[in-house]
RNA sequence: GGCCUCAUAGUAUAAUGGUUAGUACAACGGGUUUUCAUCCCGUCAAUGUGGGUUCAAUUCCCGCUGAGGUCACCA
């Protein structure tokens, strides 16, 4: 069955981590089943609209690598895709209700279903607005609200996730389907919309499921077919359980991006918490997900978000980008991420760097911090040598001496690759009796001033015979 | 408070009416001629609680507890 699925977001700010994977599992299981993915834009909120949103989720979804067939920008046969341009469509079928009997204006006052509400509260019996409707309700017209009539019941329907669900009559109650200002409520809009773009799979987050059984009495009242409904599972803050929001601190998924943390990452890392395919995968490409992802595989409980996780797999994604693609698509990806220093150098020179570096990443901004060395000549800090915990045994007369041996060891080499390197380190190794912890931390150190470094000849073949020898000078001249 | 949902190590999860309850991340320890990583090996660590059903329950049922959600002219 082909699946025809949607990401409705509304417009009131940036995504996060808490809400993408219900655009991720849509599009997942529309991809799969060769259906749809339609982007809508659910702007009919006007208080908080927030202006350049719908910019910031479109951008997100590109990052991901989600795209949509129908939406913003691409266009499609059900657009409009703004609710708030598809005003007239909601008024029609809005009629429909109100010809049937099955809506009501309401002229009753804010106050007062303030102060029906709070009778009931301070009864602790349910407020109901059904409860207290408005005897001779005047014809509907624009500036009143209008609100489904409700014909309480028992329900009984399934939940791809959730299993089988009931709710009794106490779940269903009058709610408003236009507002007072003329645009619809999400409980009418999104039915109408779902149904007019014929979306077979409503997935949404599990907040919705205590409402499930107003939109089935809407379904029916107008006639419509009720799509499968999923419901998925929350993702909750990293220590209390709570539903991660903005609130507590949820980054948007772009955040991630100027982190350097890669999209295949976040992807693989969102899709994996809450559903698995029964295997023991761990790193799942784009297509992977898309051939293995199921519906009936999504967890039923909540998962707690653990960057640690994220982390991880950003460094495996690196690594496999590099191995399987080579440098030249990891070094497309570090456009942004180099230290200032490292502007005036030659790609080809940042991409060595990178190819010796690049299983050292856990982020790609990490290359700020990891990198400097490469591209300038290091501030000497003696202390950083003298405290070493390998060299804090030598005098530093034995230092200075060491280093000059080095460079003149160095300077007679001819052939400055990484071979050849190791073979020269190694004879000074037996020349000079030092141990490697000894000799290779001062060198590492002299040339870095880093508390880390790639390989030792393959830091000195990369920096070059010219800056290697200079440097090590200069800190024998510093001692 | 009413209604709804959920419950395996610190985290994400696997599994079965009968197993030594598996895997990954994290933590800890070790190996790969310096460091930091990668990679490899190892250690620690879980079925919330009380009842049932059953020869046998982590798995099925009920209570409890805990956590989450929802009760808007927000979505």
């Amino acid at each position: 069955m082909k699946a025809i699925t949607r990401f409705a977001p509304s417009p009131t700010g940036y995504i996060h981590i808490g809400n993408v994977r219900s655009a991720i599992y849509p599009y997942l299981l529309a991809r799969q089943t060769n259906g749809k993915f339609i982007l809508r834009i659910e702007d009919t909120d006007r208080e908080r609209f927030v202006e350049g949103a719908t910019d910031l989720i479109l951008d997100t979804l590109k990052w991901l690598g989600i795209d949509w067939n129908e939406g913003p920008i691409v266009g499609g046969t059900h657009g409009p895709y703004f609710q708030s341009e598809r005003k007239e469509l909601y008024l029609e079928w809005a009629k429909k209700l109100i010809a049937s009997g099955r809506a009501y204006a309401d002229p009753t006052p804010k106050e007062q279903i303030d102060a029906y509400r709070n009778e009931c509260n301070s009864k602790k019996v349910p407020f109901l607005y059904r409860n207290f409707r408005p005897t001779n309700p005047p014809a509907w017209q624009p500036g009143l609200p209008l609100r489904f009539k409700a014909e309480p019941k028992d329900y009984s329907w399934h939940d791809e996730v959730m299993g089988d669900m009931h709710a009794g009559p106490e779940t269903q109650d009058d709610i408003i389907i236009i507002k007072q200002d003329g645009f619809p409520t999400y409980n009418f809009a999104h039915i109408v919309d779902d149904a007019e773009m014929g979306v077979t799979h409503v997935m949404r987050g599990v907040e919705y499921l205590s409402s499930t059984p107003n939109y089935l009495a809407l379904y029916e009242a107008l006639g419509l077919q009720m799509p499968y409904f999923v419901s998925l599972p929350h993702i909750l803050t990293p220590t209390g359980n709570k539903k991660l929001g903005k609130r507590d601190g949820a980054k948007s998924v772009t955040e991630y991006r100027d982190d350097g943390i890669l999209p295949e990452a976040m992807l693989n890392y969102l899709a994996c918490l809450g559903w698995n395919d029964g295997s023991e995968q761990e790193i799942y490409t784009k297509d992977e997900l898309i051939s293995k992802f199921s519906l009936d595989r999504i967890q039923s409980s909540g998962a707690r978000y653990d960057e640690t996780k994220l982390l991880w797999l950003n460094g495996q994604w690196i690594r496999r980008l590099f191995t399987e693609q080579g440098v030249d698509t990891l070094y497309d990806r570090t456009v942004g991420f180099w230290p200032d220093s490292a502007a005036s150098a030659s790609p080809e020179y940042q991409k060595q760097v990178l190819s010796i570096i690049y299983d050292r990443l856990k982020t790609l901004s990490d290359l700020k911090t990891m990198t400097d060395y490469f591209f300038r000549d290091p501030e000497i800090n003696l202390d950083l040598l003298i405290n070493n915990k390998f060299l804090k045994k030598l005098s530093e007369a034995e230092l200075e001496s060491l280093l000059k041996v080095t460079v003149s060891k160095l300077s007679t080499l001819n052939s400055w690759d990484a071979d050849s390197l190791q073979n020269t380190l190694n004879q000074l190794l037996s020349e000079t009796g030092k141990k490697p912890a000894e000799l290779f931390s001062l060198i590492r150190l002299s040339v870095s001033f880093a508390p880390f470094s790639p390989a030792l000849n393959l830091t000195l073949e990369t920096l070059g015979k010219e800056s290697t020898i200079f440097r090590l000078n200069a800190v024998a001249r510093a001692i």
